[in-house]
DNA sequence: CAACGGCTAAACATCC
DNA sequence: TGGATGTTTAGCCGTT
């Protein structure tokens, strides 16, 4: 736990320097006594969220898959093609996996080439180009979602690392069973997307399963068939006929719940196992004689119609289905040909969950292995910010470079990556020196994205992108008193942000120095001693600058909302009340609607405040005179209305507004902010 | 180029 | 006496 002293010593030449000022002692983990329920992230909590998101993915998986099967006509290229600026799916499209995937799919031309040789008739081509199409879609969104996946088991590693390392309490054990378990979850929830989406491939008719293989596609494809085997398939698509007889029953509409709810999630590590070695055969010969009652089910039929790639032919039941089959889909060159494509997608996927198994794989291997790196931590971040803390952490300089490390310093407050913090890869832009000081223009308080960051924050060694002001003033309303010691900064800071438990003497040195320079901080007589509490007026008044960036922008986001620039305390306070609903809303929607919401708080309350500052709030909750306030919270320094009035209500008119703060939206106009 | 804000370092004072 | 806590100053850097 108190590794910080020791490395912070080590690594920076500055604070070894000064002597003097070894200051951190053991006193800040001592009483971690305000300890803010609701900063802390439980185990319990993450996977819950995950599990959120999960289902969230397979949902819009299989919203996007419906609309494009509809949809998709001759359209030549992907993604960018949602009209809407809110359009859910664009969130998933994004350009790193379009560039990613598409050179591993048969593109369209490859396929025309490949088709044309075959006789087949205009519209067959364009059938099967819009399966191929629908199918690439299908992989990028498995793509994106595999490595937020990946993402978020990396988080999970870092902070089952840093825990193990820091905690080492007693309630560190049950964090770390309890992320285990998560991790466990976390597995799971990949299977079951990979399974997912075979069950949608299948239902499109763009992956053929024989019945008796339930089993097969997740363990084939996880570690790519051979070509005997794709012979062997070949064979048994296109004798169906012959199977059909063993299949005389029902059950023909549930056949993708045979896989959507599969031979459970199976222990990880076995499933890896059976896809390290070749034992892949007996596998599947067991899954299938298991299986093979499995009655009706054929992979080519369901729901009445048949899946055969571009054919949608409806029938009554199973017989006339077979008799279709036998005659639209008999061994002929069309057949072949498409079978043909087929293969080349099926083998297409196999190669790309065979990667992501493979990792996933490296991953479980690397956490079984103990951890023997104690920090593992996404260090090219680290770069980024130790351009700025050269001179105080030189130790960060040598980066591991984690190129598929999620985690990026801006990657969590930009609204280009998930509103859920699963940073995606795409967030990783612009990796350059970072030329602008991170937090200059904007020095608001920690925005409410940083509870979904926090595990980033708390596990990555990354500068977070707040001014000493900001992270101050967030850690001291987000105690319960709205008031903190020192040292209980102190903690907070150390808590939240891995970043801060090392360098102790430097950035410790400037909280003091902060808490001193700046008028927002007022330190308040106790009787244990003296706390720091927050002007929120002072600290309000310096916002204004801050934002005269873009004032045209300000104005036009407010008058598109109708908002006037004088907006009145009231309507603040309604604003700050309906933030969590509103952000919730904007998060679970598109990013441009999370950071259009966030911008437009943002700047609203930068209005606002420059109004309430100028002493034309006519807001009678607002009266915290900063010396009145010190006064009286010296005389009753326990009594709530002293300084929980006009702290309360400023907090009420600021909480969310301020901490949605976001640097967002002009980060995202020139992005080389963070990196 | 100057002003400004933020960060770091450091000296110094005070209190426990 | 030493460490923690505050205050203040200075210098640097990046942005405006």
């Amino acid at each position: 736990m108190m590794q910080e002293s020791g490395t912070e010593a080590t690594s920076d030449g500055q604070a070894s320097q000064n002597g003097g000022t070894s200051m951190e002692g053991g006193s800040r983990e001592g009483r971690p006594k305000s300890a803010t329920p609701s900063v802390e992230v439980t185990a319990a909590d993450l996977l819950h969220f995950q599990q959120h998101q999960v289902a969230r993915q397979i949902l819009l998986q299989q919203q996007q898959q419906q609309s494009q099967s509809h949809q998709l006509q001759s359209q030549q290229n992907t993604g960018r093609k949602s009209p809407k600026p809110n359009d859910k799916q664009q969130s998933l499209q994004v350009p790193v996996s379009v560039a990613m995937m598409t050179p591993q799919v048969i593109t369209p031309q490859q396929m025309q080439q490949i088709l044309q040789q075959q006789v087949l008739s205009p519209q067959q081509l364009q059938v099967l180009l819009q399966q191929q199409q629908a199918l690439m879609l299908q992989q990028q969104q498995l793509q994106e979602f595999y490595k937020k996946q990946q993402e978020q088991l990396h988080l999970q590693l870092l902070q089952q690392q840093q825990q193990q390392q820091h905690a080492g309490g007693k309630q560190s054990k049950e964090q770390v069973s309890a992320q285990q378990l998560a991790f466990q979850q976390q597995l799971l929830q990949v299977q079951q997307v990979q399974q997912q989406h075979l069950l949608n491939l299948q239902r499109q008719g763009l992956l053929t399963i024989q019945p008796g293989q339930t089993g097969l596609p997740l363990h084939s494809l996880t570690q790519g068939m051979i070509p005997a085997e794709l012979q062997q398939l070949w064979k048994e698509v296109t004798n169906a006929h012959v199977k059909e007889e063993h299949n005389n029953s029902s059950n023909n509409g549930h056949r993708g719940l045979d896989l959507s709810s599969p031979a459970p999630p199976k222990n990880p590590l076995l499933n890896q196992h059976a896809s390290t070695n070749g034992q892949y055969m007996s596998h599947k010969r067991e899954t299938s004689t298991l299986e093979e009652p499995s009655p009706h089910s054929h992979p080519l039929y369901g729901h009445g119609v048949c899946k055969w790639p571009g054919c949608e032919a409806v029938f009554e039941d199973f017989q006339s289905f077979l008799k279709h089959l036998n005659n639209e889909h008999a061994l002929d060159d069309r057949s072949t040909a498409q079978c043909r494509v087929q293969m080349q997608v099926v083998q297409q996927l196999e190669l790309q969950l065979a990667k992501d198994k493979e990792r996933l794989q490296a991953m479980m291997t690397h956490l079984h292995v103990k951890s023997t790196e104690p920090k593992a931590t996404p260090q090219p971040l680290n770069l980024v910010s130790s351009v700025t803390l050269s001179k105080s952490a030189p130790e960060a300089s040598p980066p591991l470079s984690l190129p598929q490390t999620p985690t990026t310093p801006t990657a969590p407050l930009t609204p280009l990556s998930q509103t859920h913090s699963v940073i995606t890869a795409n967030s990783l832009h612009s990796v350059g020196p970072m030329r602008r000081r991170y937090s200059e223009k904007y020095n608001m308080p920690i925005s409410p994205d940083i509870s979904q960051n926090k595990e980033f924050y708390m596990n990555a060694d990354v500068r977070p992108p707040f001014t000493y002001a900001s992270l101050i003033r967030q850690a001291i309303l987000e105690s319960p008193e709205k008031q903190l010691t020192l040292n209980e900064i102190y903690n907070w800071f150390t808590r939240m942000f891995a970043y801060f438990r090392r360098n102790a003497a430097t950035w410790k040195n400037a909280v003091r120095h902060n808490l001193s320079l700046h008028k927002c901080f007022v330190r308040v007589e106790n009787v244990k001693g003296a706390v720091w509490t927050v002007d929120e007026i002072e600290f309000q008044k310096r916002r204004p600058q801050k934002i005269s960036g873009s004032p045209a922008l300000v104005k036009n986001i407010q008058t598109s909302l109708g908002y006037g620039p004088t907006l009145s305390a009231a309507f603040q306070a309604s604003m700050a009340e309906n933030n969590i609903p509103l952000y919730t809303t904007a998060s679970i929607g598109s990013p441009t609607l999370n950071s259009l919401a966030n911008a437009i708080r943002e700047e609203m309350n930068g209005a606002m405040d420059h109004g309430n500052s100028n002493g034309s709030d006519s807001s009678p909750g607002r009266s915290p005179l900063p010396a009145m306030h010190h006064i009286s919270v010296k005389e009753e320094p326990l009594d709530p209305e002293d300084h929980e009035g006009p702290l309360s209500l400023v907090t009420t008119a600021n909480h969310s507004p301020d901490f949605d703060h976001h640097r967002d939206y002009d980060d995202d106009q020139g992005h080389d902010d963070m990196l």
